[in-house]
DNA sequence: GTGGTCTAGACCACG
DNA sequence: GTGGTCTAGACCACC
């Protein structure tokens, strides 16, 4: 049901991009805690790169506490962390956009149409 | 009366960081046409940097085409060009919040709350 | 009245903390030689581990000399075995200790503090 | 005049034991904050091994807070963590002390003979 | 089957 | 020169 898509172009490595996607599936609970995530070689194949690549990623979200890998077993989400991380993407999302929007207000943007940008995706789901 | 910072840890490159603020400098209308940017040397005396990452900033600037070299005299804002670029600023800064606001919302962060930050700092400034 | 723990966080591998548990319960006497030491499927059954791990555990075991499989009856510790084993650790703790405590000096920790820590537990038993 | 050396024979990972050999020289203040540490490609002529495996062990004491790369120029120790690691570690190497006194006294190491063991190396500087 | 380590070597971005 | 990323593929340990 969750699918990764990764862009050679992009800035970001592709370790971080599917680090990053990684962490907003498990982030967002897909992924429930007895369920291992993808193993490293399915991705492999399904994303067409390096097990390296892979393992990278992986690596990244064990640092942040956020899985554990287990022998033989595959990946698991650790589900007392998740929650924490969720609130902590949080915080740094509202800091990003106050931040943004100042610099908008900063050249000039009137805030309710920054206000609108945000309600924009209202209608949308 | 504009200062400059630069963080080695930062992830952005030293060049880049320095682009960057050059170009929120040139936006935000200091450096009006008849004042030469701050030289290289100046810069890197400032600085404490590799004159390559100076020249680097620069360049970039200079293929945006938001500033010109003119031998012997220093590098001058095109001012014609600094409109366009705000604009351009402005739509990539709406387009970013969007993007933000969405994902916070999809981590279940009321709209309003979203709204209250873009509003946060009415009064300060 | 010998209980086993195990953590698939730990670094050891799962089959090496039951061993080393193992291990120490036989080296320190309990399990005399006419009782049987608990059957692999017990085991199984207490951990929620793979059959495999606990055979692993117990075929370190047996080619350490410490205990020996008879057929239909199950595991029996080799008395004759375990004084030696104990030597040996002895031997190993001394050492590692030795090694923790040079460790420690190098850092700046007067000796008197380590020997604080070694004599610490006295009173506790 | 630091020197390190690898042997593929070891239970711990080579990047591992580079990291633990870079860990020590650091904490014990060698690298000073203003000089680099040999870089990887230094390192990978030394020791004879693979970038990737250099690579590794330093991104290990980066993200210790150890020590920060710069792009560049090389790889610096960050002296506002040294002193927290070095604590770290003497509380650590107690700790680790007390435990295995403890298990040396159970299987009937008088305690004198390991504050013996404790005190060993001390007429050999 | 799973994750973990290592190699040999290319290529890029930064200063 | 520096560190960072990625590839292609081998080998090992664990469950």
């Amino acid at each position: 049901m969750t699918s990764f898509s990764l862009d050679p172009r992009d800035d970001l490595p592709l370790y971080a991009q599917l680090a990053r996607q990684l962490r907003e599936a498990v982030t967002a609970g897909r992924w429930p805690a007895g369920r291992p995530l993808p193993s490293v070689r399915t991705l492999v194949g399904l994303l067409k790169v390096n097990p390296q690549t892979v393992l990278r990623a992986y690596r990244e979200l064990e640092e942040e506490g956020l899985v554990e890998p287990r022998q033989g077993q595959g990946t698991f989400v650790r589900t007392e962390a998740v929650e924490a991380a969720a609130e902590a993407r949080r915080r740094e999302l509202l800091e990003d956009i106050e931040r943004l929007a100042r610099q908008a207000r900063d050249l000039g943007v009137p805030e309710e149409v920054i206000v609108q940008a945000v309600r924009k995706e209202k209608g949308e789901s």
